[in-house]
DNA sequence: GGCAAAAGGC
């Protein structure tokens, strides 16, 4: 009987034919399998180089040195960098099977170093041997690139890489390009560059508007940083947390209060993800922006804190002269098992130092390096040197000084001088004041001190010679300058400042508060003028310093009894001091001054800081 | 199997 084979069978017996792979030898697959995974798993426990080498040499036992998994797994596994640097070498040794590499290992290990704090430059050197070896990069490659150029900081570096990115024809993609604008504006110089790529983006996302934004806050260029997230709303693209975080950062630098809280309303209403740093910012926005409390209870309604949540509220709290609520915050935080790191000693030193409580401070700046292991930082004698100068123990200061196994900076010179003023110990304060000038010859304040203390010692015709050697030197002028808001705009006014269309009105509001404060006993302090010119005038230039003319302007717009807050770019002058004293009392005004290093709330007469400060 | 932006300092 013929029978036509059906077509199940015709395949069937086709199939027969084929030449077979060899039987599978199932026990011996599943246990190659078997152990790549267990070598994976491991892998991803593995965080430190000793974990890693003993699991190397299990890598070894397996012979699994060439399973792409296990090898790019082993170069991300970790963030620890010795380990980064142990797979790396291990990678990449000389013997390495160079058919073993592909973008994404490449990608790997540059990810690993440009996540590092300092070898991010290792990463770079990654991304060279991988276009050397003629491997492309991909469009996750420079993102990783660019980061690590963003940390390294150098222009010149982060061109050529631009350069690249062209090259290999990724100058479309938006995270490239996101990526680029925060290269350029962590790069000294290159935020012009950042806001040319930024301005040629043919779509900006959330992330372009706030690298963009976040650049310009970080450099200080505050009001650019606003000014910018006003046009990120008028494009329409809705800002998220992280946008809000530059913006608050922004408004703190300002010392923007009502856009500030404009900000956390926001929040609230665009119901926007309330992440530990976005609390942070406000926390510390609140307490720089003069609502110390304010940002006390927001801290009390944060769920899960960090150390930045409590470091934040005790500087704020030092900022206020508040030094006894950032001791027990302090002490609260040791005892939620927080372990205080560097920067919270600062915070805590100069809460000390704000206070006056010279014990404290000195028990806690032993206790950091006993207990917590922290090697003592220039900014931790800095804050030690303040503590005891401030504290009238001059001669402590001097001894802790010396005793210091790093050279002083700056900072510690000013303090000792300005503490040696103040105790009358003249001749001393001068010859620091002469190693200040040596290490910060172009700084003008610190030759305003040196005039001042000649004029104390009445030495006329040295003082005389500091305005030459400064016309000399061209010293650079940091012009004192204040900042006000009114409806939702910032005011800045500077010394002399004629350039607000209201002036006319502002002066002679100055002048009436001149006549009333004559009246009400004020003399002003003279001695802070630099200028040598006799002494009415110098009561002139006095009367137009930066913070009179915004108290004058606040007191014109704004109702009676509403309190004056006022921000100043430098140590507020102890002329402007005295003065606002005066003001408080005669037009019943709180008056809240931010100045460089921290908050007068002036009120009847009298100031939060005890005229010590 | 992966990518971008963020918070505290004398």
């Amino acid at each position: 009987m013929l029978t036509f084979p059906s077509k199940t069978k015709l395949f069937w017996s086709v199939l027969h034919t084929l030449p077979l792979p060899p039987p599978p030898k199932t026990t011996t697959i599943s246990k190659k399998r078997a152990a790549e995974q267990n070598c994976l798993s491991l892998l991803e426990l593995c965080n430190t180089f000793p974990k890693l080498s003993q699991l190397h040499t299990y890598i070894l036992k397996l012979g699994l040195q060439s399973n792409p998994f296990v090898l790019t797994r082993f170069a991300s596994t970790s963030s620890d960098l010795n380990a980064i640097h142990y797979a790396s070498s291990f990678l990449f040794a000389p013997e390495a099977k160079t058919h073993l590499y592909d973008v994404f290992l490449f990608n790997t290990v540059i990810r690993a170093y440009a996540q590092t704090k300092d070898s991010k430059q290792s990463a770079l050197f990654y991304y060279k041997m991988m276009v050397k070896d003629r491997i492309f990069p991909n469009k996750f490659t420079y993102p990783f690139v660019l980061k690590a150029c963003a940390g390294i900081g150098e222009l010149s570096l982060g061109l050529i890489v631009h350069g690249s990115v062209v090259k290999y024809g990724f100058s479309d993609d938006i995270h490239v390009l996101n990526t680029m604008v925060h290269m350029y504006c962590s790069c000294g110089g290159g935020v012009n560059f950042g806001r040319k790529v930024f301005d040629e983006m043919s779509k900006c996302d959330s992330v372009s508007w706030s690298a963009i934004i976040g650049g310009y806050a970080r450099l200080g260029m505050s009001s650019e940083a606003v000014g910018l997230f006003r046009k990120m709303q008028i494009a329409g693209v809705r800002p998220d947390e992280i946008t809000m975080v530059s913006v608050l950062s922004a408004c703190t630098d300002l010392g923007a209060l009502e856009l500030g809280k404009w900000v956390s309303s926001f929040v609230e209403k665009e119901k926007l993800q309330k992440s530990v740093e976005l609390y942070n910012a406000l926390i510390d926005m609140f307490a720089k922006c003069g609502d110390v409390d304010k940002a006390l209870r927001l801290f009390r309604n944060m769920a899960e804190k960090d150390i930045v949540s409590w470091t934040s509220l005790i500087v704020g709290m030092a900022m206020h002269g508040r030094g006894l609520e950032a001791v027990l915050l302090f002490e609260e935080m040791r005892s939620n098992g927080i372990v205080p790191d560097d920067v919270a000693f600062i915070g805590l030193l100069s809460a000390c130092s704000h206070s006056g409580l010279v014990e404290k401070g000195r028990q806690y700046f032993e206790l950091m390096s006993k207990e917590f292991g922290i090697v003592p930082k220039i900014e931790h004698y800095g804050c030690m040197v303040d503590l005891l100068s401030r504290g009238g123990l001059v001669k402590d200061a001097l001894e802790f000084v010396q005793s210091m196994p790093i050279e002083p900076n700056p900072v510690i010179w000013r303090a000792l001088t300005t503490a040696c003023r103040a105790r009358g110990e003249l001749k001393l304060s001068e010859s620091m004041t002469r190693k200040l000038i040596k290490q910060e010859p172009m700084l003008e304040s610190n030759y305003v001190l040196l005039s001042n203390i000649y004029a104390k010692l009445l030495k006329w015709e040295k003082k005389t010679t500091i305005r030459e050697v400064m016309g000399q030197k061209g010293i650079r002028k940091i012009p004192g300058s204040t900042m006000i808001e009114l409806d939702n705009e910032m005011y800045e006014f500077v010394s002399g400042d004629k350039t607000h269309i209201e002036y006319k009105e502002i002066y002679e509001m100055l002048d009436e508060m001149g006549k009333e404060l004559r009246r009400a006993g004020y003399v002003a302090t003279t001695s802070e003028v630099l200028l040598d010119i006799d002494e009415e005038d110098k009561e002139d230039a006095l009367n137009r310093h930066s913070e009179k003319l915004a108290i004058a302007f606040a007191l014109l717009k704004t109702p009676p009894g509403t309190p004056i807050r006022i921000v100043k770019n430098l140590r507020i002058c102890e002329d402007c001091h005295s003065a606002t004293k005066f003001i408080s009392k005669i037009y019943n005004r709180e008056i809240v001054v931010r100045d460089r290093n921290r908050f007068h709330h002036f009120k009847d007469g009298l100031c939060s800081c005890g005229d010590f400060w």
